[in-house]
DNA sequence: TTAACCTTGTGAACTCTTTCACAATTATGA
DNA sequence: TCATAATTGTGAAAGAGTTCACAAGGTTAA
């Protein structure tokens, strides 16, 4: 397959969740004009985006909502369900189990980490919290497909480790930390703190 | 001021992080080199993202550490305080109250709203919650300067509406929702769904 | 059926970002 | 003090990503 750049990722997400929009309110069809109206880009873009995958389009007419929005979820693999394991039922932890998006696009949340005693074999939201300490095990057996990581910043490293050992490629991490995983193994954190830091950035040079 | 990118501010609050944990560790310099190998980056890249904002350096020894980290403090805004509120405290907002970094870069979470009466007037982590509705009101009264959304996807818009009435203009959205906001007011969307869809995207192309 | 209209898909042009490469400058050790 | 080594800062080159512009193909209405 031809480059797919990170932008083009991210701008097919955001066209997923207004074809999904669009379907619901009824439309039939949409076009590349305006979709890249509703989110604020060029239709060039829209098209260009799009063009990567595949001609999904009919001239004079547009894309048909449905249709595309089933091509974007299969290529972003929105059309299967993943199996998610989480590290650490913390704060930030215990959001994400409720967050309603995850289970929407079908990130299954399967099992729940900690390494506190007090949390251990307790029941969250419908699941056994498990500890980490039979981490590798439990991944393995359970055909876990993705990981998302909230544990403290001083911990995440070593939790990391284990993930990759247990063979997982796909690690969502919220722990505000400098991870570091072999290049098989996709990686990505989510910093809450530096978006604010950008916020600030922007707010103190008036852009 | 010559224009800054987006990939470049990011980075500036990585460098910044490294700094931070190289002063810890005791390190009086760090060159540039050193910079990118942690970070992943090219020398170049890293002296580039510094040059746009003046000569930090010194050359055949690298860049003073306590020295370069309050540079980059300076240019993100993070030598000073900014007074934050925010609104809605469900699972993701309390998880954010409790969000230490946010506190260690300055950035004081001074207000937090909800609709629900049961929470209204409740001590959350040592802050009354106010109502919604005294929204303009309060904001204005008490200087906040940035907020942070954390409303379910539905009533997102209706309460930036109101928090740009109040005349911020800065705005970090964590609900899943397509916001718009006037051009002068920056805002970011954390779309944590949309984080895992781009590492499903990454499995199922193995990039 | 036909003419007028609309929209896609895509090379080419353009713009933005990253990397290269090297002069300039400072540090270091004999 | 001087030669050697290290490292910055920055124009220029290379590489990526975005927008332009238009031929090709499809729609619509009379």
């Amino acid at each position: 397959m031809r480059k797919v750049s990170e932008s083009t990722v991210k701008r097919l997400s955001r066209y997923y969740r207004v074809l999904r929009l669009l379907e619901k309110e009824g439309y039939v069809t949409v076009s590349s004009k305006e979709l890249a109206k509703i989110e604020k880009l060029t239709p060039a873009q829209v098209r260009k985006d799009l063009s990567l995958f595949g001609s999904f389009g009919t001239r004079g007419l547009g894309y048909k909502v449905l249709e595309l929005k089933e091509k974007i979820a299969s290529i972003l693999g929105l059309d299967k369900t993943w199996k998610v394991a989480l590290i650490g039922v913390g704060n930030v932890g215990s959001a994400l189990v409720s967050y309603k998006e995850f289970a929407k696009q079908g990130f299954l949340i399967k099992l729940l980490f900690d390494n506190d005693q007090r949390k251990i074999g307790k029941n969250h939201k419908g699941i056994i919290i498990k500890d980490v300490k039979d981490l590798v095990k439990e991944l393995k057996e359970s055909k876990i497909e993705m990981v998302i990581i909230a544990v403290p910043a001083d911990q995440a490293q070593k939790v990391v480790d284990q993930v990759v050992k247990a063979g997982i490629r796909t690690i969502l991490n919220f722990a505000p930390a400098n991870i570091k995983v072999p290049d098989q193994v996709f990686l990505r954190t989510v910093n809450m703190a530096m978006e604010l830091e950008h916020l600030s950035f922007a707010l103190i040079n008036q852009i």
